[in-house]
DNA sequence: GTCTATATTGCGATAGAC
DNA sequence: GTCTATCGCAATATAGAC
């Protein structure tokens, strides 16, 4: 009696957070319906209720599985090695990337910061980004030791920068894409690359910086 | 016959746009009621439908606003005089100060952007940020044809940097209010001037830049 | 122009058969 | 576990008095 599959642990209640995660990335909470969800999981709308008490508990469910998986994809470009230049390379490329490999998840996640605003701030600054940020700041600090980097500015507010920017650049590609100014909208590995090489050297020629303001 | 006052042109509708926009701003199109907005104007919701014909156009209405007011806000920023590195300073300065001082504005456009993604994205690719980007873009080209900046960087990447770090400090402040690390979530001119002076100078020490590699 | 009252639709959630 | 059918309710939108 015990040869049945048992198919897989709680296939029905993945089909609906995947179909629930596809939804709530497009639209607003309540611009999708449960009707909806059921539709795209290909079962009825009661059968979600077997699953999940209510709409804010499957909403919260996706929330949480989304945010995860965005930490453990951007995990990846923490542990790097060499000198802090290639680090930093390697860093914003692997986080430009993990954004957008999985928009869904960093609309879902964008979309509920707009939308709670700081009532859910802290619960995603520990969760969210809270050892990306750390990390990318702990570099910097590594950096600055080893002489490698300017010791006169703040690490978090580089690592803001940085992070912005590939946030920002996420965010706005479509925008971008209609300025005829903007080459890179199309080519985010160039456009880290030239982000970090105008923060790791600057913009003013270094014949003429004031080396003595520096003292 | 024509001493009437006829009061203020579109009193009504003045009143409807603004307890919309109010109310669009904090909550999604449709999570806000029409009960609602008129209870906010202080009118009755029927009177609504005299000056739209349905929600959707009094949310359009509300947008188109909330852009122009935006663009408006923002061209401050643009007229600024001096050598280039003041007017990046006033201009970055200016520029945060719009968004912070009208969070209801951006936070209605940028939800916008949101929702519809690249659907409604060259309308405010013209609309909203077309002048100050390009401004923005033209500041830096100026700045590298008198030989104030270097001539080896894209001036797009670097508009686009600098109004990312600015919109994204607007959009993440409550969460890095709650990083350690992060000491200038409550100083938007402190943040500024921090990420101007990284631009310009670089992190890189003066003295170990590779002069060569810039023929 | 502004209101009260109402028509109508679509939602989340439940009941109960299979 | 999954379904069909339905309840209760809040929302948009309309009708018509004043």
């Amino acid at each position: 009696m015990g040869d049945l599959p048992l198919v897989i642990e709680g296939e029905g209640r993945q089909r609906i957070l995947a179909a629930a995660e596809k939804l709530f990335s497009d639209k607003a909470f309540d611009a999708v319906s449960m009707n909806a969800i059921a539709l795209q999981a290909g079962i009825s709308k009661a059968n979600i209720y077997h699953y999940f008490p209510n709409k804010d508990a499957l909403y919260l469910a996706v929330l949480r599985a989304a945010s995860q998986s965005l930490r453990t994809l951007l995990n990846d470009a923490v542990d790097a090695h060499g000198v802090v230049v290639d680090v930093l390379r390697h860093f914003a490329r692997c986080h430009l990337q993990a954004l957008l490999d999985r928009p869904e998840w960093v609309r879902l996640v964008w979309r509920e910061i707009l939308e709670k605003g700081a009532s859910r701030a802290q619960e995603f600054a520990e969760q969210g980004f809270a050892d990306v940020f750390s990390a990318l700041v702990a570099v910097l600090e590594a950096g600055q030791s080893r002489g490698e980097l300017r010791v006169d500015f703040d690490p978090a507010l580089v690592a803001t920068l940085l992070l912005g920017a590939n946030v920002f650049f996420f965010q706005s590609r479509d925008i971008l894409r209609h300025y005829p100014h903007v080459t890179f909208a199309d080519d985010p590995a160039g456009y880290d690359a030239g982000i970090v090489e105008i923060l790791l050297r600057g913009l003013i020629p270094v014949s003429s910086v004031d080396t003595t303001s520096t003292r």
